[in-house]
DNA sequence: TTGAAAGCGCTAACAT
DNA sequence: ATGTTAGCGCTTTCAA
């Protein structure tokens, strides 16, 4: 059997809360058994019963991610990179596929809640305010990962997603292209996107069309019957921003189906600088975020909520940062 | 607060061991108190608490999967499925990032022990024997994914990497090349590959030659060197297997910088048949594997063991795919 | 068919 | 500086 702080104390002669107190490096004890305990432990191996330990009000050094969709390589990134910061940390993280689907989102969190997890970063696009709202109201410890609630008087780490938009459509400005398209989802991030995009347009005096800005689901396919609808207008656009790189590379398998080259005939910038950028032919210019600050930020973040039960509401945006390679050129 | 069994016992005007045979359907209860027991419990919302059953020595409904590498997508294809069964059963999955790393994996282990995850998948290469037996030995619940220990007993779900190997291989002999090369990692699964490979070569009367296979890190950039030193060969081969699209990818890339066009310059086949096939130029031909199947089959087996602490060896291996696209043709 | 009670491993207030 | 003790919420034997 394992050893428990009961046979640690029975063999270091002393009792079980002292064991605990060593553990926990509370109240005062003698440096002489703080000693002799941690090298009993040792000699044991001991290794606490985190179980008990939460049992009694204390953390369970676990949180849970909500991710909305493996198939994008860049929520693999932030998986990975908040997976990595939360080992250094000694957290584990709870992986939640949640498809965006206000269901499975709820059915993870009340379940998880169960199960105690201390804390949940979400990274999903969390329709379900009321479910979001009883989390506050319960002092759950919650951060939103790039994806705001401006609304909502919630911990948010994100990237300036209006910036990224704004930069991306200026680059394609400054390449002197003056009809833009622009492919998004419906998302609160990609709303941001465009919002930047449209400003970009306006300040250099360009209109900024209705027509030019399409609505779809976040899928290459998808994407890619988007930029169709813009590619055979008559009067079609010379350059588009794909609001992730996903529904960009939809936009040049829709320019290749057409015979249309990129980026002579046709520019094409993405959103989120994945690995898929530099294997697509041209590779592809993109608006790179810093996944790995944001995704120790956000650990960070909800950490410190979690141990200090701080309540200060935080909302981090960092910069997002152009990535020119060879998709988009001067308009010929 | 909450409410505990103490409060559904008191309210229900029975003892919480009623409550808990409810709850667990054990024993024998009449059905007129199994019946009011449930109404009061869904009227008080009541949840059970997880910690304080697992502490009990229940289960956790937790398992960790270990992924060696989320950069390649096939890996989030991994998570991605076996999330999805563990959802449906109720089962949230821990994930750990590894890094091909023995410490890592160790690290990782030993945490998630003490936080008393039921069971481990392990889809990493996991190079600690020492480790592996130990959790043998103390009948912790492990399934392998897609790394078979064959000397090991140990239960693993796997795709016939061998046949696998083969079918590649003997896609390309039918489109008439005779001077194959192959790029790969030094895993174990890649180490059947190739055999599939060699004895492909074989079976068609064809040599199979030692200069022809490369080994070298699963990054595209080391799959691009690799594949250069096989493509700056006088005699050099007029098709290139790499054993993950990753690494095939890297090859493409190797050829793109010589300037030798595929398919008709060089032959390229990869596999997994992740998405980057498809939006590769041209296309990637590839060997699928069942993902889902296989995560469902691991999760199965593994929550098996666990529940029903069912204890003979199990090896699935199940068959690959091919999948041709325009990245392989005949032999100019 | 039901209940009393011990205990899983740990923590924390309160004593000493 | 250290110990006593009462739980945390649940399960399970044993008795009724």
């Amino acid at each position: 059997m394992k050893p428990t702080i009961y046979d640690i104390a029975k063999v270091a002669g002393v009792s079980t809360a002292t064991v605990s107190k060593v553990i926990n490096n509370k109240g005062r004890i003698s440096d002489r058994t703080k000693e002799k305990i941690y090298q009993i432990m040792d000699e044991m191996r001991y290794r606490p019963n985190v179980l008990a330990s939460a049992l009694k009000g204390k953390c369970t050094y676990q949180i849970a991610l909500l991710i909305p969709d493996m198939d994008n390589p860049i929520y693999a990134q932030y998986l990975k990179h908040i997976e990595d910061r939360g080992q250094e940390l000694g957290f584990s993280i709870v992986m939640c596929s949640t498809d965006n689907n206000p269901e499975k989102e709820a059915k993870h969190i009340t379940l998880l809640r169960q199960k105690k997890v201390d804390g949940f970063i979400i990274a999903s696009k969390f329709s379900n305010e009321e479910l979001l709202s009883e989390l506050l109201q319960d002092e759950v410890p919650v951060v939103l990962f790039a994806h705001e609630r401006p609304e909502m008087a919630i911990d948010s780490v994100t990237v300036d997603d209006y910036w990224g938009g704004f930069m991306a459509t200026e680059h394609l400005i400054s390449l002197k292209h003056e009809k833009i398209g622009v492919i998004a989802d419906d998302s609160i991030s990609c709303r941001e996107r465009i919002r930047g995009y449209t400003s970009a347009l306006r300040s250099a005096g360009l209109s900024a069309e209705d027509n030019m800005i399409v609505i779809t689901r976040s899928k290459m396919a998808d994407a890619e019957i988007a930029a169709g609808t813009l590619l055979d207008l008559t009067d079609r656009p010379t350059a588009i921003f794909g609001c992730n790189d996903i529904m960009a590379i939809g936009v040049m398998q829709a320019a290749r189906k057409r015979h249309l080259t990129v980026p002579d005939e046709l520019s094409v910038i993405g959103f989120d600088n994945t690995q898929m950028c530099t294997i697509v032919v041209p590779e592809l210019s993109s608006i790179a975020m810093p996944v790995h600050e944001l995704g120790k930020k956000a650990i960070d973040m909800l950490i410190d909520k979690i141990e200090r039960q701080a309540n200060l509401k935080q909302n981090i945006k960092m910069p997002p940062q152009l990535v020119i390679r060879n998709s988009t050129s001067k308009k010929k």
